[in-house]
DNA sequence: AAAGCGTGGAG
DNA sequence: TCTCCAAGCTT
């Protein structure tokens, strides 16, 4: 297997990136590294668009400008900052981790992959690009793109170890000695605004002449699609409304840890019981993974203010005054819900 | 080692 | 509207 990267290519992918390359705020310059901030910006970016992260990122640093400040910070409010990012296990792990920092390491983030690798939410990826970007190692980071734009130098349909082997050592090979992160950055860059996934630019793209897929005419079917089917399902939810408090429930495992939510309809003992409808609340998608549900909230009070306490029948629950809803980390569909509470109650 | 983990933007 | 999939990691 090959891979015809050699010092001219990677001259002129390193020439394109400084043309065509976007700054973004998480680029730290060479005389003010901003580790944390690399660092924050690798784990948010993990499976999600730099559309997405941009402004989350600018937000998450001013609460957070530091691994001391998010160490400080209690999970609820670290989740209530990651909310709408997803994969809330990253904000978790950033959390043990500067905590681990800040025991182990007196505070400062270590500069070496193999430490860097420890710390829980840090991979192979992310060690590589918080070492180079950061600290200047000469590490290969491959991410989505640059196994895509390996399998397309190669024209292989499939990433395989010995395909991984050969594209890290052809990278570090052509790694600059000075600022050897830039390689890194081009690649991603590179498969983000040229190699794209889908109708790639191939006209745009300084490592064309090179380009055993591009040479075939495969450069769309490689790599080929993957395709899984989406499981619809669908959930009423019940938002029960008692003494100006709506009940919450906090998930213990699985989607959405952490996060609270509006309880379904079927979880509420004696549902018909104590409460009644007062009200629907329009449907919100939750699409997640292979799912998408659709939430269909109704809103409950009680059915006699003056009878004995209703029996809730579900653990890990607890009403909650309408204010206090804007401080609880909710997964975003639910978080819409909760938005049109308060328009809700006006009519009751 | 295959599957679980969320969400939004782009086409 | 619908499908795809993203600067991956963990178990």
């Amino acid at each position: 297997m090959t891979i015809n990267l050699n010092e001219d290519s990677a001259e002129a992918l390193l020439i394109w990136f400084r043309v065509h390359g976007v700054s973004y705020p998480w680029a730290g310059s060479s005389d003010s590294l901003d580790v944390w901030g690399i660092w924050v910006s690798e784990v948010m970016l993990q499976q999600t668009t730099v559309a997405a992260v941009e402004p989350r990122y600018r937000s998450w640093m001013k609460r957070f400008p530091s691994p001391e400040a998010l160490a400080a910070a209690d999970e609820e409010e670290v989740l209530r900052e990651w909310e709408g990012l997803g994969y809330y296990n990253r904000a978790r792990n950033l959390a043990v981790a500067v905590a681990e920092i800040r025991t182990a390491y007196g505070g400062r983030i270590p500069e070496e992959p193999a430490e860097l690798r420890r710390l829980p939410g840090v991979g192979e990826y992310i060690a590589a690009a918080v070492a180079s970007f950061a600290f200047g190692k000469r590490r290969a980071a491959i991410d989505a793109n640059g196994r895509r734009i390996a399998q397309r130098l190669s024209a292989r349909e499939i990433w395989d170890k010995e395909l991984e082997t050969v594209f890290r050592s052809a990278v570090e090979e052509l790694m600059p000695l000075e600022n050897p992160g830039e390689m890194n950055a081009a690649l991603m860059q590179l498969g983000q605004l040229v190699c794209t996934p889908r109708s790639p630019r191939c006209g745009d793209c300084p490592l064309a002449l090179c380009c055993l897929a591009r040479l075939e005419g495969r450069q769309e079917s490689i790599p080929p699609r993957r395709r899984q089917e989406v499981i619809q399902k669908k959930t009423r939810l019940a938002i029960l409304y008692d003494g100006g408090r709506i009940l919450m429930r906090k998930r213990m495992k699985g989607i959405g840890k952490g996060l609270w939510v509006f309880p379904a309809e079927s979880e509420i003992e004696g549902l018909e019981k104590w409460w009644e409808p007062a009200g629907e609340l329009s449907e919100q998608i939750h699409a997640y993974t292979r799912y998408r549900e659709v939430l269909q909230p109704r809103i409950f009070r009680r059915n006699d203010e003056r009878g004995t306490a209703p029996v809730i029948g579900l653990p890990d629950t607890n009403f909650f005054p309408l204010e206090k809803l804007q401080e609880l980390p909710m997964p975003t569909a639910y978080r819409r819900i909760s938005g049109q509470v308060p328009d809700i109650l006006n009519y009751l």
